[in-house]
RNA sequence: CGGGGUGUGGCUCAGCUUGGUAGAGUGCUUGGUUCGGGACCAAGAGGCCGCGGGUUCAAGUCCCGCCACUCCGACCA
């Protein structure tokens, strides 16, 4: 990489924190509000995300899912209905007890998760097996009174989509769990590029109320595990609690077996740390708001407004794009959309025009390729896939080379102080030796226990026992 | 929730030690010259100095309280 061209942003390498929240903030992609621990997404930052949704609305309609709106109050004993649930989620959560100047009757809990709601609904619409299963999907925000907020990882408001559904058999339920995450999985790696260690959560961290948690786990540019998505098998649970039974193929009483899946904002977070840079935001091309962008150079001159035009509307027909006519100067322009991330930059002037070609410029490398025009749909499609497999296999490196293996505690405890990253080691299976760990290394925690277990060695990494499983150590934001 | 840091035109900050007319750079507006890596000239606009109290003839500056943001921990998607 050459020199950093954006002075505005803090070094990667001096400050990680600081580098992300400049990047939020110079590449427009939100701003602070009189909200404490809320957001406002702008219209940049809020084009990446209408990207996400609609890639992932489509994949999930495709599977069969329909989307639904639930409300976004829970009343107080409908949040308790189900115990460990509302143990997980009573610390967090706002609650309204006023409504139109009079105290209310009862609190209502403003949705930090809507498990509660989809169940009460789906008691009243649920009495055969022919009715199953119910695939829904809802687009909303949810609100988690969090103590310390940081844009997009984790504010008090977030935008997200919550699945849930219900099936005839634990089979059916298990089935969708993992069909889901693999969905995800699939979403992070040919839209984000970005790879992923998958598995399942341990006891310790599962979601409130889960049979199981399935997650995924991206690695950022500095080592830290981002939680990218997580799916759930609830078993029958929440059905039981809530009395919700159909009548089965036998003609007898049964509950239905249940999932829920989600992924939020937070995955714009994951794409700054992932794949920015010195000079700002890094897009991979699928959900890049310009995927383009055109800078006419010296546009004065006869015929290059006209001819940047014409190639505009040329790629109109199959890219994103966007042409600045602004009257800034080239170089700044090369420098802002770089901040902002646009994958590929076309340049056009009057010495291109005399030879029929333009220069493409990749974000990812700063490398330029010289195009004849006759040919400019193909490069640019080309480059587009380049840039994609590029970042992904930049990540991929990055995910290799940061991912350690541990087979003895003091080997553990160095990596975990010394190298950010994730440690393989083999675990007992034991709760305490997750939390004596996380004492330990003042942080490390448990990402997950792959599907693919490598056998390390026989004992426990951290108490000598037998092991288990082996199992992704790592911080996390 | 604990510990630190920071709040001054849109943005980045100086001024505070030692109280005395509100500053710079950048951005913005207008006009002109430029244009292949953040161009240049000229003229303008823009500030309850985070909020509230106090001390003082006088507070951006000193004192007390609060709030917000931010970093490091604890907690969590």
């Amino acid at each position: 990489m050459e020199n950093k061209l954006v002075r505005e942003i803090t070094s990667m390498d001096v400050d990680f924190s600081k580098w992300y929240t400049d990047i939020v903030k110079k590449a427009d992609l939100a701003d602070y509000s009189s909200v404490k621990g809320c957001m406002v997404i702008r219209p940049y930052g809020y084009a990446i995300w209408e990207n996400m949704q609609k890639i992932l609305d489509g994949e999930f309609k495709a599977l069969g899912h329909e989307n639904v709106y639930m409300p976004l109050f829970i009343p107080e004993s409908l949040l308790q209905k189900e115990k460990d649930h509302v143990e997980g989620f009573a610390p967090e959560v706002a609650w309204v007890t006023m409504g139109g100047g009079e105290k209310l009757a009862e609190r209502l809990c403003v949705r930090p998760t809507s498990e509660v709601l989809f169940c009460e609904h789906y008691k009243n619409i649920i009495q055969s097996y022919r009715d199953l299963p119910k695939l829904y999907n809802q687009w909303c925000s949810v609100v988690r009174w969090e103590k310390t907020t940081r844009p997009f990882l984790r504010t008090s408001e977030f935008l997200w989509q919550e699945g849930h559904t219900m099936h005839e058999t634990e089979a059916d339920a298990r089935e969708e769990t993992l069909r889901m995450l693999r969905v995800y999985e699939n979403f992070y790696k040919n839209a984000l590029a970005i790879p992923s260690v998958t598995g399942r959560k341990t006891e310790k961290e599962k979601f409130a109320g889960a049979v199981e948690t399935y997650t995924i786990e991206p690695m950022m540019h500095n080592g830290v595990a981002l939680q990218g998505g997580t799916s759930h098998y609830f078993g029958d649970g929440f059905t039981r609690a809530f009395g919700i039974t159909f009548t089965d193929r036998s003609n007898k009483l049964a509950y239905p077996h249940q999932t829920s899946w989600g992924v939020s904002t937070r995955m714009i977070g994951a794409v700054i740390m992932a794949h920015g840079d010195d000079s700002g935001l890094v897009l991979p091309p699928a959900v890049a708001p310009i995927q383009v962008v055109v800078i006419p150079i010296a546009m004065h001159k006869e015929g290059v407004l006209e001819k940047a035009s014409e190639l505009c509307e040329q790629l109109k027909s199959f890219c994103r794009v966007k042409m600045d006519v602004s009257d800034n100067s080239p170089g700044w322009k090369f420098s802002e959309y770089e901040m902002k991330g646009v994958p590929l930059r076309l340049e056009i002037g009057p010495k291109d025009i005399a030879q029929n070609q333009c220069v493409l410029v990749r974000r990812d490398n700063r490398e330029k390729t010289v195009v004849p025009l006759d040919n400019l749909r193909g490069e640019v499609e080309r480059l587009l896939r380049e840039i994609h497999d590029g970042l992904y296999q930049k990540a991929a490196k990055n995910l290799g080379e940061k991912t350690y293996t541990a087979t003895t505690y003091e080997e553990f405890l160095d990596i975990a102080k010394n190298r950010p990253g994730f440690i393989k080691a083999m675990w007992c299976g034991d709760r305490a030796c997750e939390e004596k760990i996380k004492e330990d290394t003042n942080g490390v925690k448990s990402r997950c226990i792959p599907f693919e277990e490598e056998h390390l060695a026989d004992t426990c990494v951290c108490c000598g026992r037998k092991a288990e499983h082996m199992v992704y150590w790592g911080r996390q934001y």
